[in-house]
DNA sequence: CGCCGACTATTTGTATACGAACAAATCGCG
DNA sequence: CGCGATTTGTTCGTATACAAATAGTCGGCG
């Protein structure tokens, strides 16, 4: 019995089969990444936290929000990111005189050093990341990558 | 000095640019990928508990590390998963007769009758959420994936 | 047979993620 | 100027993810 609804169903299922679907590989690549990240990021900074500390050092001082915005997380995320990081000593945040909804966030001295620093690892994470693939390869999996994001 | 540190920061930063980096693009890739999900799915089911119904399906009953180990979960990520899905009436757990440590878990009838029914919307997110490239990009994006998974 | 290593499942703690609801401040348009 | 729409930040609830610690069970090997 067991065996008939088994055989109905990949009937059914034909041609779906779930390695080849594009989310279920986004999430083992992913997977990956995030172990090489953290074998080889110092300090236990996670990749979120490394994509809002590099922007605040591109960036300089910004807004809360902002930074969320330009690093792809929401309101509710990056308060979560920034929080951390402050809790760690590598960000500060105060308020804007300008505009007192808004809090600003900026890297403490530690942090622009832990950023100097980090950068080495970084190229690392992504140079084993991408490891498996060649130069033709590595470009066009970024291209394919950003066309869908 | 804000400026004159923020010009230190960007020649450190040399060729790093966050967005061109395969971590980050693979986020914002899952990012699109998971709201599409949301949208087309029905009943709230989300990626992962999709691909857990979807391998019950094809796998028929198994044991719930086992069903984890198919679906790219680790132990406890596919115990949550797996207690939402009972909580649901889509799965059903009972343990092993012949290895007591088992928690043998089946697909219900609800729950054999939806993977049937979203089949059609599992392929249509994956079409939507390809739809930016044409189909030579496609193979390409699930190769290039695939080899760095 | 008995024991040790491996496997299975659970629990706890931390860190993303995001929707929804909310309060405060600002902006823009009449 | 004033009020409604928008922006900003916070909080709550839910759902992945994974490391580490724990406990029960199984299997094989001496």
């Amino acid at each position: 019995m067991n065996k008939a609804r088994h055989l109905t169903v990949a009937t059914q299922q034909g041609d779906y089969a779930l390695e080849r679907q594009v989310g279920f590989l986004l999430r083992e690549a992913t997977q990956r990444h995030t172990a090489i990240f953290a074998r080889l990021m110092p300090d236990e900074v996670t990749p979120t936290q490394w994509a809002a500390l590099a922007r605040l050092s591109e960036l300089g001082p910004c807004s809360q929000n902002l930074l969320g915005r330009r690093t792809a997380m929401d309101a509710a995320t990056i308060k979560g990111v920034v929080d951390r990081l402050i809790a760690r000593g590598l960000a500060q945040a105060r308020p804007d005189a300008r505009d007192q909804r808004r809090r600003a966030i900026a890297l403490t001295e530690a942090g622009d050093a832990f950023v100097g620093q980090a950068l080495a690892r970084a190229r690392q994470i992504t140079e084993e990341t991408l490891q498996p693939l060649d130069a033709a390869e590595r470009a066009q999996l970024l291209r394919l990558l950003a066309k869908i994001k």
